[in-house]
DNA sequence: GAGTGGTCTAGACCACAGA
DNA sequence: CTGTGGTCTAGACCACTCT
C-alpha cells in the first residue's frame, strides 16, 4: 500500500472538504449535524464532533451551538505567517547565516519609548543594532531595544553566536507578540547599511513582544524589499 | 460571578502555559504525560488529551509518539494573517468601502501569464482593475486576471456591488491561495491611481487562486505604503 | 420541547520510542 | 517490554437555538 490508512476523523473532514470544494455545498448552507454524519459513517459522536470541531478551527465551517454547522461564509484565506528567527529561516534555506555587530549600548528611553515600555523616561534601555546576511548578502537591519527588567545581561551576550530573538526567547519568555509590517524607503544609514541605494523600497517589520509583567523588547526589522518578501500558502 | 468556569480542558491548558510562562518549565524540558496529568487533575485521559493537543497545534509544545511531551524550542510567535476581503476589511473597521472600476476586458494571455494558468498562449483571460477606497481615499489597487474556465460570468459582474474577490469566493470555490508581500515603489500609472507620488513606497501583495481543476485567479494588489499595513498579535 | 453542538468519562486497542 | 501519545467507542449531561 502507498497510502496509509487514514484516521476515521480525517475521512470525514475529507468528505466536508471535497462536498464544499466540488461546489456541491455552497457558502452558508447547511452541513449535516453531527447526528447525522454519526449515521452515514457509522462513527462514535465524539469522532464525528472532533473532525468538525477540527474544521471550525481551520475555518473551513461555523459552528453555533443550539443551531447548526455551516459552510463558513468567506473561506477565510488565512495562514499562519510565522515571525521565525532570521537565524533558522535563513540556514532552513541552505544559506549561510552571518552577523555583523554594528552597537550594543545602553541608552536611555525617551518619552515615547518610555511609554511603549511603561518606564519612566530616562530609564535605561538596551539597544542593539544588528545586520544579518545570508552568503554574505545584508538581508535585515535588526535595530532593537530591550527592557533590562526581562534581560538583565543582554548587552553581554555574543550576537555572533546568538540571535537576539533566539536569545530572548529563551531568556524572558513570551506570553504575547504583536507585529506590524509596511512598506517604506531606505533612509541614508539603513541604505548604507543594506547594500542598497537611499530611497529604495524596503519592508519594515515592527515587532514587540511581552514577557510575563514586562514589556521586553520593541526591534524594527528593515528588509531590502527588492531581496526579501513574507510568503504564504493555503490549502483548502 | 463574573467568571464563567472554564472547561476542564482549558485549565489544563492554562497551567500548563502558566508554568511555561513562567519559567518554571523552560523549552526542551519535559511536560508531565498524559497520564500524570491525568492524576494531578482528575481528570479522564481523553480530556488531558485534548489540551494537549491544542497547545500542541498552538506550537506550545511538541509532542512526539512513543516518546513524550516537551516545551517547544522556539515558540513559534505564529499569528494568522488572514487575507480578508477588501470590503470586509475596511467596513468592519467602521469605515465606508467604495469602488472605482477603472477597466474591465477580455484579454489574451501572454506567455508568462499562459505559464501561470497552465493555458496556451493567447488564451483568454479576464482582466480587471479596480481602486478600492476608504471613506473615500485610495487604500488599494487590484489587478486581476481571472481564468474564464473558473468564472465565466466574471466580465458581467457589478463590481460596484460584490468584490471581485467575494464574487470569486462564491463561484470558483477555493481549493488553494499562495500569497507574497513585497516593498515596491510606485510606478506613475499606481501613483496615479492612489493619489501619491510616484516613487513613494508601497507594499504589493500578491495573490494566485486555485479552484478545483483551474489556476482562477491572480491579483496584484498595491497598498500605499503610508496608509496601510498588515498587522497581529500573538498570545501564548 | 426537539435538535444542535460543547464537554466529559472510563474504558479500549494501536503505533511507536527507548531501555 | 514499558511508557508514551494517537485514535476510537458508547454512553452521558449540559447550554444553547429555534419553533
Amino acid at each position: 500500500m502507498t497510502t496509509t490508512r487514514l484516521p476515521a476523523y480525517e475521512q470525514v473532514k475529507a468528505f466536508v472538504k471535497q462536498q464544499i470544494g466540488s461546489g456541491a455545498w455552497r457558502p452558508g448552507a447547511a452541513v449535516p449535524s453531527e447526528a447525522a454524519l454519526q449515521q452515514q459513517f457509522g462513527l462514535s459522536r465524539m469522532t464525528v464532533n472532533r473532525a468538525m470541531k477540527e474544521l471550525a478551527v481551520e475555518g473551513v465551517v461555523t459552528r453555533v451551538q443550539g443551531s447548526g454547522t455551516v459552510v463558513a461564509q468567506l473561506h477565510r484565506i488565512s495562514t499562519t505567517l510565522a515571525l521565525r528567527d532570521i537565524h533558522e529561516e535563513i540556514t532552513e534555506r541552505g544559506h549561510h547565516h552571518a552577523t555583523r555587530v554594528l552597537a550594543v549600548e545602553s541608552t536611555r528611553a525617551d518619552a515615547g519609548q518610555a511609554q511603549v515600555f511603561k518606564l519612566r523616561a530616562g530609564a535605561r534601555l538596551f539597544h542593539s543594532v544588528l545586520l544579518h546576511l545570508a552568503d554574505g548578502v545584508p538581508i535585515q537591519l535588526e535595530d532593537r531595544y530591550v527592557n533590562p527588567a526581562a534581560a538583565p545581561d543582554y548587552l553581554g551576550v555574543n550576537f555572533n553566536a546568538t540571535t537576539p530573538t533566539s536569545y530572548l526567547l529563551e531568556h524572558a519568555p513570551l506570553t504575547q507578540a504583536s507585529y506590524s509590517i509596511e512598506a517604506g524607503l531606505a533612509g541614508a544609514a539603513e541604505a548604507r547599511a543594506l547594500a542598497i541605494k537611499r530611497g529604495d523600497p524596503v519592508l519594515v517589520m515592527t515587532r514587540g513582544t511581552v514577557s510575563g509583567p514586562h514589556v521586553a523588547s520593541f526591534a524594527r526589522l528593515v528588509y531590502p524589499g527588492a531581496r526579501y518578501s513574507f510568503n504564504g500558502t493555503f490549502q483548502l
